[in-house]
Parts: C-alpha cells; sequence; structure tokens
DNA sequence: CCGTATCCATTCCGATACTG
DNA sequence: CAGTATCGGAATGGATACGG
C-alpha cells in the first residue's frame, strides 16, 4: 500500500519530515552548504545514482530548498539553496552535534570565521538569557498561548 | 540492491541520519517526549502498524535511544527515553522551527515552565555572545582546529 | 494488552544504457 | 555534462491473523 503522506499533518514536525525525513534530501542539502552547485558534484560528492539524483533535486527545487540558476555561457544550470534552505543549517548542526556529543568522536568543529573561536554548542535559552534543558519547557497550542499572553 | 549504509560514515549528520533519517523514528522519539510510554500508546497516538512499530521501538532501543522499563505488577514494560534520547529535543525543536518559519502557521509555542514565556529561538551565538549567521561560520576538521589552537 | 508472523502491494535504490 | 528510460532486487508499509 502508498506509505502514508505527513505532508497535511497539523504538526509542524511531521510536515518538516515529508521534506528532510530523507537521507538523500539531507546529504544534498549538506553538500550544497560544502559547495555543491553543479549536478556532477553532487553526484560524485555523494555517489548517488543519476535518477535518484535527479528525483531528489526536483524535490528539492519544488519544495523551495535549493533553486536552479541559470549560468551564463552554458545550456545547464546551477542549483542554489534558497532563503529557505540555508535555514536548514541550524537543523544540520543540531544534528550533528546530537551525534558528536554520543560516543562518536568528534571530526568537526564549527568556528566563528572572524576569531577562528567555536561556537557556541546550541541550546535554549529563556526570555531572560538562562539556559533551558528539556524539562523546564513545555510545548503548548499557539491558541492556548494567545489567550493566556491576553489575559495577563 | 541493498540501501546504502551510511553506518560508518565520517561524518556525524551522516550517522546521525543512520538513526534518525527515519520519519517513524521520529515521530516515536515526538511522541516519547510527549509522554507515550507503552506500545499501545505509540500505536494509537501515530497510526502504525504494529510489526513496523515493533521493528522501530527496537531499534531505537538498540540505538540507545529509548530504553525499555520493567512495570512492576505488570509482564510487560514501557519505552522511555534515554539521556542519549532525550538530546534529540533539541534537534526536533529546530526542525520544527525551520517548519514553522517557512509558510506554515504556527499552531505551538514553547514556553518556558517558569515564566510562560516563550523561549527564545534557537541561534546561533559565537564565543563572546554574539549572534551568528550561517555565513559568519565555518566547519573545519577538527585536527586543523586543535592544530591552529595550539599555534596560538 | 503486547507483540510476532505472514502476505502482498508499493516504493525505493542502484546499475546500466541511452540522448542531446 | 546533465539528465532520461528502464529494470531487477531489496526494503518498506499496511492489513490481518495469531499467540502469550
Amino acid at each position: 500500500m502508498k506509505r502514508k503522506s505527513f505532508e497535511n499533518a497539523e504538526c509542524p514536525l511531521a510536515r518538516s519530515l515529508e521534506a528532510i525525513g530523507d537521507t538523500w534530501s539531507v546529504l544534498i542539502v549538506r553538500q550544497a552548504f560544502a559547495g555543491d552547485r553543479r549536478f556532477g558534484e553532487f553526484e560524485k560528492s555523494l555517489g548517488v545514482a543519476k535518477n535518484i539524483l535527479t528525483v531528489r533535486l526536483r524535490k528539492l527545487v519544488a519544495l523551495g530548498i535549493l533553486e536552479q540558476v541559470p549560468v551564463e555561457g552554458s545550456a545547464h544550470h546551477e542549483y542554489a539553496l534558497t532563503e529557505k534552505g540555508r535555514g536548514l543549517n541550524l537543523v544540520l548542526m543540531a544534528i550533528r552535534q546530537w551525534g558528536e556529543g554520543c560516543g562518536g568522536d568528534t571530526p568537526y568543529v564549527l568556528v566563528d570565521k572572524r576569531d577562528r573561536k567555536p561556537v557556541k554548542p546550541l541550546a535554549f535559552h529563556a526570555h531572560d538569557g538562562r539556559e533551558l534543558a528539556a524539562e523546564d519547557m513545555e510545548l503548548v497550542p499557539a491558541e492556548e498561548f494567545s489567550r493566556a499572553a491576553r489575559r495577563k
């Protein structure tokens, strides 16, 4: 039977997974951040079959994560991250940070270009700047929250 | 042919995807954060087939993301997030945050339990606290970084 | 209530050959 | 170089029936 789709899920997590819940797509985005732009670059750096790459690129373009930009002097084009696509950097880094925290070695360090110092690990911060643990937070429906805020 | 495996990839991102690059696994973890603990709870809240749920739960346990805890007075057990599993909260929230930033409505708000105020959006911060954009950062091999640090 | 076992349709993945 | 077309095998997903 057909695989269940989460496109119209009310949960933003499930909806996002429709976009990036696929391994190849994530890896393609990673390579896009690494500088890959051409079809052949993705193909070589990922070792993925052409047909699969074609489908994935199309999907990412359709989702507004990549966009095709024409190349002057060539009939072909390149794939560039859109604003939306660049927003995935945070997600990718969160995943990387999690993976490194768990047993593995740490082959990469994220550094500030300006002073070459490592960037702080991602963490939650309260409105006043306090760092928050997962247990200190709660996910509430937006509607309920705005009602509570109004009452205040 | 067999699907390519990224278990031994040198990239922590690819390795992590082996663990959480699957839609059902992520959704199961989400439900675990939401409070689901029993097999039947996951089954009902996700509407997933039993056999698939069985496989996914086993995988998550094998990966050290969930653990089985015995239930007193019952022959059965519950599934609880491990420390490693709880670390995924940041990843899930990063994905949710990204999904919300892109066109969709924002059905949920993450609030501080203490003062009920919304938690700050996730962002990168330099060592001195400055907020950083993706373009201001660079991912460098750990070895290279420690060499540079030593030279300083 | 918590799984396991089996069956079938669909989808996916990789290789290869082919086109402009 | 950048795809498209096709194919076989593998894995996945869902339904259902069964067992402790």
